[in-house]
DNA sequence: TGATTTCCGTACCGTTCCGCATAAAATAGA
DNA sequence: TCTATTTTATGCGGAACGGTACGGAAATCA
């Protein structure tokens, strides 16, 4: 049977679908992001993302694969905006400040109330109970290590004196861990500040 | 009415209850640390203690009020235990890493999988929609910081020169909430330890 | 225009959920 | 022994759950 390549543009044979899965993922994912994942039904779902249920079980598969979908997405995109932040000019006190703040900002938005980091708020709960959550969660927090740890050593001379880079990337994710948990329990922005310039002024030596 | 006292240690009037509150609490605590409020079920609950659902709602209210019992009883046992920690000889940096290692033995205790903390790891998920669930961990992250300041203040020379104990008091619960993520996420006795054996050399000046 | 392919929407399946109604069992007091 | 009181046990009921079968709708291709 020999393939049949359709020209480069054409759209796919049958009748087209009428939405799109990039923004029905994200979708899905802020109603992941207020309930967790137990508490969100594919009901719930389904009215977050205005797919019926067996559209939505079509695109993405049954709701754990939904969820992982989303866990996936999540990891992404904050890997890249750690490296985006990372890569910014500057002193580190400064850069890990502006990354801590936009972290900040991304874990007080929320519709009603503010809720966190998605991966913390809502993956942390499954990790027991599920090994890929679990893995994909330690897989995150050793690459938030490692970017960290990177920017660190490329500025030894801007950390206390004799400090380890590579701990000290841990304790940068610390900050970020403390910051995430403390949004989803309600800290407004400036709770969240006094923590990370604290912790910036222990990693980062006093100018 | 005239209310009438019975002797002090005479049984109420009825049949006794076969079961003890504080353990069947302690159980279902048990079945929430592993999977969370919303994915553990009343059957889940009644197989965990013992009890039957019916008994199970007489005594403790409906799953929420059950719940909510199991948050309070690890508050207490939580403040309870850092005073204790608090309370031992010796300099801060000791103190504080006896801490975190006994924290990090609890938070690695489990029967299938380690469980990290029982409110950061189950209470965080259900703190966006439920406004009690909320306050109740707004509360304990502030009790933390008060239980650390305090003794940090005590000691302001074993701080980094001009230190703020407040401000220090957060980063140790930083740290604790750091251990708590890492460790449902799987991380190891090794891995804990490196991250606040850092976070103390960070807290406490070099001696 | 008709055939084909893909997607959408209704409706339904069996299961599990939480809560309670009711009756049996076990104790104390009369 | 008989009654009152409290706890346990069985089992029901309405609702919600995740998942799917099926028929109609919308597009492309011939």
């Amino acid at each position: 049977m020999v393939q049949k390549e359709p020209s480069g543009s054409s759209r796919p044979r049958g009748r087209p679908r009428a939405y799109d899965p990039a923004t029905a993922l994200g979708k899905a994912r802020d109603a992941f992001w207020r309930n967790g994942f137990s508490a969100t039904s594919l009901d719930d779902l389904s009215a977050a993302t205005g797919l019926n249920r067996p559209s939505l079980y079509g695109a993405f598969g049954d709701k754990k694969a939904l969820y992982m979908a989303t866990l996936q997405r999540s990891r992404a995109e904050m890997l890249a905006s750690l490296e985006l932040g990372l890569s910014a000019p500057g002193p580190v006190r400064e850069v890990l400040k502006a990354i801590y703040a936009g972290a900040s900002t991304i874990y007080r938005s929320g519709s009603e109330a503010q809720r966190g980091c998605f991966l913390i708020g809502t993956a942390l709960t499954e990790s027991v109970a599920d090994p890929d959550v679990r893995q994909l969660l330690d897989q995150v927090f050793g690459e938030l290590d490692e970017g960290f740890a990177a920017r660190l050593a490329a500025n030894p001379e801007e950390l206390p004196p004799g400090a380890d880079p590579v701990a000290m990337g841990r304790m940068a994710t610390a900050i970020l861990h403390a910051l995430a948990v403390r949004a989803r329990a309600g800290a407004d922005e400036a709770s969240l500040r006094a923590i990370y310039e604290a912790g910036v002024d222990l990693i980062c030596a006093r100018p």
